[in-house]
RNA sequence: GCUCGUGUAGUGUAGUUCGGUCCAUCAUGACGGACUCUCGAUCCGUCGACCCGGGUUCAAAUCCCGGCACGAGCACCA
C-alpha cells in the first residue's frame, strides 16, 4: 500500500490521490476487494503521509523511499495501443478462409482497398486463404465490364502483395446455384412467386401470406422449369425463400433469391434465363468454398440475417461475420463505380486512371504505394463507425513509406532568370557543385550540377522586382537589388537566417509541366526541372514542392510530371 | 415510419468482453522550437476527447435505465 501511495505521489509531484491508489491496490489484489470500505481510511492516511513526505523533503525523497523498497514500482507501464487487426473470433490457424467479392462492373476503388487489405491481412495472420469471387450475376442493372476481371485480379495482387488463393466467377458457377434453388423448391422451403414487386411488398408489410406461397412443390417445380426455359417474361416470377412472416424486420420476410433476366451476360452470354441475387449466390458460394469468416460492410447486415435463414433451411452453419462502417474521403465526394463509368464514357474523365478519380489505378499512377495503402486500412481497423477521413492521412502513410527512396530534384515554377555576380566574394565551389540525391543518405550518391555562365533560375514568387536576400540552397547567400536581375553573392556559407530557396543553373534546366489535382480540376504549373538523371515513371521529391511522378520524358518537349502530394 | 447499428481530442484509433495499475493509447493535424541548408525527414515541446441525464458501486469510458445525435437497410442492384 505504501508502495502505491509513494508511486502515486511521485508520479503526480506530491499530489497523490487516495481514490487512484485504492484502485491500483485493488486492481492487483483481488483478494482485498471485499474489504474495500475498511481499506479506504488506511489508504487515505498513507497517501497523506506520502504527499507530506514529498512536500516537506521533495519529490526526490519520495522517489528514493520508493526505490529503496519497491524499485519495480518506478517503472509503471503505460497502456499501449494495440497494433494490427483485432483477433478473428473462433479462428483456427491454417483453417481460416476469407473472401473478397467485388462486382466486376469496373476496376477497384479506394473503398475496395479496405476489403483487400483487411482480408489479405487476416489471411496472413492466420495462415489462411482468400477467395477472390466475382459477383457477376446481374446482367442488367450493374452489368459486368469484361476487362474488369483481369484488372481486379492484378490490382488485388498489387495491393495484397500476393495473388488471391482461389479465384471464382459466379457466372461460371450457375449450375451450382440453380441446383441449390431446385433443392430449395423440392424441400419446400422456397417457392416461385408470381406477384408483382409492389403487390408483394404490400403483403409483406402487412405480414400476410402471398397466394403463391401455399402452392405445392409440383406446381413450384413446374413454374421453375418454365422460368428456366424462358417461358416467363422478366419480372413475371421470382423464387423466394420461406421465412417466418412475423420477423420484425420486413426486409427479411420471404426474401427473393433468384429472378429472371433475359439480357445476355457479357461473359457467358444467354446461357441462363434465371439468375441468382447476391444474397442467394453469395450464401451458396460461401458454403461451397468453406468460407469461415466474412468481413463486409455493415450495409450488408441484413444480408447476413437473410443468409443465416437460408443456412438454417439447408442445415449449414453460417460463417463468423464482422463488419466495417461506411468510409467517406473528404476529397472525393460520392463516387460510385457505375457513376464513374458513365462519366468516363461521356468524356468527363480521361479514363479509369484519371488522377481525379478515387480508383486504385489512379492512385497507383500518381505514386501511391501498396504497402502504404495497406498500412492505412489496417490502422483504421475494423470498426462499425461511419467515418470521414482526409486524403492527408493516407498521404502521410504514403510519405513515410516512399520518402526514403525518392530522390530529390529541383523544380522551379514560374522561373525568373538571374545572373550571378560572385565578384565581391572570393572562394566558392568553382564551376560545379554536387548535392545529395537524398538528404539523409537513404539513397546514396550525389547530383552534380554544372554552373555554366552564372545564369540561374529561381521561382519568381521567391523574389519579385523589389529584390531581397535569399539563400540558394546548398550554394550561396545572395542579395538581389530592386529593379535588377543580378544576384550578388554575399557569402558562400550560410551567414544569416535568410530564407532558403531552391534554384537551378540554367544549363541544368529543362522544361517541365506539373499537373496537379485541385478539387475537380487539373491544374498545370509550368516550370524548369533539374535535368539530372531523370527516369521515366520514377517518383521524385521536388524540393519545397512535394512528391511527383515522372509521367513522360520526351526527347524534345517538356517533361510531364504528375503531382502526388506534399 | 419500421428494422438494425454506432457514439472516446479537429480527423482517425486503443482501451469497453470480465468495472480498479485509465487524472485515458497511438497516429494524423495545428502551433512553437531544434537541425551548417527543402514547405520533406528526424528530434523536442504544446494543444486537444470518454454524446447527455440518472442509477448501481469504495470505484464507471467500461455495468443498468432513459434520452439525444448520426448512419445503414427496408430493390426482381452489388
Amino acid at each position: 500500500m505504501r508502495k502505491y501511495a509513494l508511486q502515486n505521489a511521485v508520479e503526480y509531484d506530491g499530489a497523490g490521490q487516495a481514490g487512484s491508489v485504492l484502485g491500483r491496490l485493488l486492481g492487483e489484489r483481488a483478494d482485498l476487494r471485499g474489504r474495500a470500505r475498511d481499506l479506504k481510511e488506511l489508504v487515505e492516511s498513507e497517501v497523506a503521509a506520502a504527499n507530506q513526505l514529498a512536500a516537506s523533503e521533495g519529490v526526490e525523497a519520495a522517489h528514493a523511499a520508493l526505490a529503496a523498497t519497491n524499485p519495480e514500482a518506478l517503472q509503471r507501464q503505460k497502456q499501449q495501443k494495440r497494433v494490427g487487426l483485432k483477433e478473428l473470433p473462433e479462428a483456427i490457424r491454417g483453417e481460416v478462409v476469407l473472401r473478397f467479392a467485388p462486382n466486376p462492373n469496373g476496376p477497384l476503388t479506394l473503398g475496395h482497398a479496405r476489403g483487400v487489405a483487411i482480408n489479405s491481412e487476416y489471411a496472413k495472420m492466420y495462415d489462411g486463404k482468400v477467395v477472390l469471387r466475382f459477383d457477376d450475376t446481374d446482367t442488367k442493372v450493374k452489368p459486368p465490364l469484361p476487362e474488369a476481371y483481369d484488372w481486379i485480379e492484378a490490382q488485388y495482387e498489387w495491393l495484397a502483395g500476393r495473388p488471391a488463393d482461389i479465384i471464382i466467377r459466379a457466372s461460371e458457377r450457375m449450375p451450382v446455384y440453380l441446383a441449390h434453388a431446385e433443392q430449395m423448391l423440392s424441400g419446400d422451403f422456397g417457392y416461385v412467386c408470381r406477384c408483382t414487386a409492389s403487390d408483394f411488398k404490400q403483403l409483406r408489410d402487412a405480414r400476410e401470406v402471398c397466394p403463391c406461397r401455399t402452392r405445392s412443390v409440383e406446381e413450384n417445380l413446374a413454374d421453375w422449369q418454365a422460368m428456366n426455359d424462358g417461358e416467363i417474361a422478366e419480372g413475371g416470377a421470382v423464387v423466394r425463400v420461406k421465412t417466418d412472416l412475423e420477423l420484425p424486420n420486413p426486409a427479411l420476410r420471404d426474401w427473393p433469391a433468384l429472378r429472371i433476366q433475359h439480357t445476355a451476360h457479357p461473359i457467358v452470354g444467354k446461357a441462363h434465363n434465371v439468375w441468382p441475387l447476391l444474397d442467394f449466390q453469395s450464401a451458396i458460394e460461401d458454403h461451397e468454398q468453406g468460407v469461415t469468416h466474412i468481413v463486409r460492410g455493415k450495409d450488408l447486415m441484413d444480408s447476413t440475417r437473410k443468409q443465416t435463414l437460408l443456412y438454417e433451411h439447408f442445415g449449414w452453419t453460417y460463417p463468423q461475420t464482422l463488419y466495417w462502417g461506411r468510409v467517406k474521403i473528404h476529397e472525393f465526394g460520392g463516387f460510385s463505380t457505375s457513376g464513374m463509368r458513365a462519366a468516363i464514357e461521356n468524356g468527363e474523365y480521361s479514363g479509369w486512371d484519371d488522377p481525379r478519380l478515387p480508383t486504385l489505378a489512379a492512385l497507383r499512377r500518381r505514386g501511391f504505394d501498396a504497402a502504404a495503402l495497406r498500412a492505412f486500412w489496417i490502422d483504421l481497423g475494423l470498426t462499425q463507425k461511419d467515418i470521414s477521413i482526409s486524403m492527408q492521412t493516407i498521404e502521410s502513410f504514403n510519405s513515410s513509406e516512399i520518402d526514403a527512396r525518392c530522390e530529390r530534384r529541383s523544380f522551379v515554377r514560374g522561373p525568373r532568370l538571374l545572373s550571378l555576380d560572385a565578384s565581391g566574394c572570393s572562394g566558392g565551389p568553382g564551376t560545379s557543385i554536387s548535392n545529395a540525391r537524398h538528404p539523409d543518405g537513404a539513397v546514396e550518391g550525389s547530383r552534380k550540377w554544372e554552373l555554366g555562365d552564372g545564369a540561374i533560375l529561381i521561382e519568381a514568387a521567391d523574389a519579385d522586382d523589389t529584390g531581397g536576400s535569399l539563400r540558394l540552397k546548398d550554394y550561396a547567400d545572395v542579395d538581389i537589388d530592386a529593379g535588377t536581375s543580378v544576384a550578388r553573392v554575399e557569402s558562400w556559407s550560410r551567414s544569416d537566417r535568410r530564407a532558403i530557396v531552391h534554384w537551378l543553373p540554367q544549363i541544368m534546366a529543362r522544361k517541365a509541366r506539373l499537373t496537379r489535382v485541385i478539387g475537380h480540376d487539373l491544374v498545370v504549373e509550368e516550370g524548369m526541372l533539374e535535368g539530372f538523371e531523370l527516369v521515366d515513371g520514377a517518383i521524385v521529391q521536388l524540393e519545397r514542392v512535394g512528391f511527383a511522378r515522372i509521367e513522360s520524358l520526351p526527347d524534345d518537349g517538356p517533361v510531364e510530371l504528375l503531382f502526388l502530394h506534399g
